[in-house]
DNA sequence: CTGAAAATGAAAGTCGTTTTCATTAACGTG
DNA sequence: CACGTTAATGAAAACGACTTTCATTTTCAG
């Protein structure tokens, strides 16, 4: 009942469908696109449309819950808030996408904010490679090119 | 002459289209997008089409020019590359693009990689906000909500 | 010059995202 | 509970940046 109470005071109402795309948001992997959300959504109720999951995604963002996600391959994945802001490690084979923590280059980047006398809203650090197990996969193909 | 020397290097040839999109290019504000591009290009000969300048920004990336920059707003940019990596300040207003040096980070950056047997083909860090002309603009427009 | 290969421009295609619209469902109120 | 207002839903269409196709033209090495 708690989500329905917190979405009540924001002027939403709970519905079967909005209540099954936000459990399985929470159960799934972090990062999900509305595809995939989408794909697991209906497995448990295939009567569910695709703008409905697309726009409780939107919800989910606009009341903090989550945040889209960018990397430049033209879909949009959605990362749960949590309290420690992190980077990303993009692997452009396979896509996965591993966290790290980043509180070591904060600081730099609030002063660097502050000498333009920027706001910052929000903050990306992604590097953007190949992950550990794609390069092994790599190597073995074809020679090392990777290494 | 150079430019017309360099491509064929690579196989490539040379035409007016192709030299007033590569100069213009240079020209203008880094960050530019296609149809930023494309704009400035048929002010000087309006007869080239928005698929040869897209064309034209394509090649210039895989020669090693310029890079793309994607900052989640749907339009792909093209930053000139330079020797020095850099963050890019993303106001989330007027769009503009600011750039700052980020040599401090780039070891920390590394080292992640690094421990995570990740490799690293670019990086991206970016802060969103509004810079500071926009803050004025805002604070005089509504009260002072952002500060 | 000539011919093979690359480049061009217009138009069509792609694909994830977003909006529209008619219908249904939620839920505070009486 | 019944009602009326308002939000939510699902299907389909629209959107828009990007990409490809194809017929034609141009480049440039030999
Ligand atoms: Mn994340
Ligand atoms: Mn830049
Ligand atoms: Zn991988
Ligand atoms: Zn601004």
């Amino acid at each position: 009942m708690a989500m329905k109470e917190f979405l009540r005071t924001k002027g939403f109402k709970m519905t079967p469908q909005r209540d099954l795309i936000f459990k399985s948001f929470f159960e799934m992997d972090r990062h999900v696109s509305v595809d995939e959300l989408y794909d697991r959504v209906r497995q448990l109720n295939s009567s569910v449309g695709y703008s409905t999951v697309w726009r409780n995604l939107k919800l989910i963002c606009k009341i903090g819950l989550a945040e889209e996600v960018n990397l430049g391959d033209g879909v949009t994945r959605y990362d749960r808030v949590t309290k420690v802001p992190h980077g990303h490690m993009y692997c452009l084979k396979c896509k996965e996408l591993i966290e790290f923590n980043v509180d070591h280059i904060m600081d730099f980047l609030t002063v660097t904010a502050n000498e333009n006398n920027f706001l910052p809203e929000g903050y990306k650090i992604e590097i953007q490679g190949y992950c550990a197990k794609c390069r092994e996969t790599m190597s073995e193909d074809n020679g090392d090119r990777l290494t």
